[in-house]
DNA sequence: TGTACATCAGTGAACGCGCGTTCACTGATGTAC
DNA sequence: TGTACATCAGTGAACGCGCGTTCACTGATGTAC
């Protein structure tokens, strides 16, 4: 409803592309990608309803240029949380699951179009690009773990695929789940730190230990 | 395209309701929740686009009745899991963690309609009491763990929430997710044990611990 | 066993709207000389 | 610095389709007596 004017009202509107995308961030937040309609879109950026096919061929490109910068947001919130963490192997391993689950529930219209179903059929050489970075992260972080024994000795691949199911389940239930920001009492700030915090405690629970070697096979 | 008969031809089609919801579930296992329309389905039973309402009163009552059997039926797999499985608690919360994620892949059409964003908001007592019942499985189980010391002493909520999500979040990544039935070289056949028993095996690594000790607080 | 009547599951045509997308256009912006 | 021209981001009206939903109807099914 509200005509937007950037710095510069060069160029008819400033930029287009730019509100678009965030206007349509805020919808899918609020309700869902399907609820997401150019129409309205160019509406709310007080625009006519053929603009913004100047800057996106279609509705399909909008929703993935947006789920494109949605993977590189976590992986910088990942890769910042990780800097900030204790220097210990395990806290830098929480500390990015943490940051996932942040992610998925503050920034929840991101995270709905970046793991939308639909997506896949048209996955995009940036798209992939991106969320691998954002996997690698994870897998670093447990190779670290494990290197410094402090992670149980299965298969790294097979631990780095239970994390990441761990956070990304996490933050399913949580953002369009049954759960719904609630789980038996657990605040709704301490919610992004239960999953991690419970795998690495029971990881090691108790402070370093060597890799445990199976008896048997 | 084909009319269906079913055993009694009686009452004009048969069982309409029953061929609305099979074809339903087929088309959205196929394409997804978004690509099941009611004309299409009545199409496919060999009726006319106004039958269907005779038997749900619109395209929602019919998402949620499969959603509610979804349910039921995950239920009953996890149930039948756990009763065939070894008598060992982790034996049996493994099975139980496997059925989930086993059912999610092989009836994705019931997996994506039970954990579809727009169910909650209709959420039907139908649908919480079953969805109730199959995670108070998982509960149990993992009670049982603790119990008998077979798993980290951590708070049973975390435990269980933390089990959930990972199972479902495995389920999530493989079935509308970036993984699509693939990771790492896993086959397929094996996907749904990976993420389950590399839980159990990080829990209790060698064999039966006692519940540790947490040195500090 | 037959008849009258209520009920119920279908038909098929139509309504209507939401919304993606197109298109001929206009006026603003940038650039070459 | 001014002018001519190409380009580009808008307008706004219209197309068109998919699809949920409605409605007056018809014929089949079950039930009461």
């Amino acid at each position: 409803v509200v005509t937007r004017r950037k710095k510069k009202d060069s160029w008819h509107h400033g930029d287009l592309r730019r509100v678009l995308l965030d206007t349509g961030l805020r919808v899918v937040e609020k309700d869902g990608v399907s609820a997401l309609n150019l129409r309205e879109l160019a509406q709310k950026a007080g625009v006519s309803s053929g603009a913004p096919y100047h800057h996106f061929t279609n509705r399909q490109a909008l929703l993935v240029a947006l789920a494109e910068e949605g993977f590189a947001r976590l992986r910088d919130a990942m890769a910042s949380a990780q800097a900030a963490a204790a220097p210990a192997p395990v806290a830098r391993l929480e500390a990015l699951g943490r940051a996932y689950v942040e992610f998925a529930l503050s920034q929840s219209g991101y995270f709905r179009l970046m793991f939308r179903a639909d997506l896949d059929k048209t996955r995009h050489a940036g798209v992939n690009a991106e969320s691998d970075k954002a996997f690698r992260l994870l897998e670093e972080a447990i190779a670290e773990c494990q290197r410094a024994g402090l992670a149980p000795g299965v298969q790294p691949e097979a631990l780095a695929l239970t994390l990441w199911s761990a956070v990304h389940g996490a933050a399913c239930l949580w953002v369009d789940g049954p759960l719904r920001y609630e789980f038996r009492g657990f605040a709704r700030d301490s919610l992004p730190t239960v999953v991690p915090r419970t795998l690495t405690t029971a990881f090691s629970p108790d402070e370093p230990v060597a890799m445990p070697k199976r008896r048997r096979r």
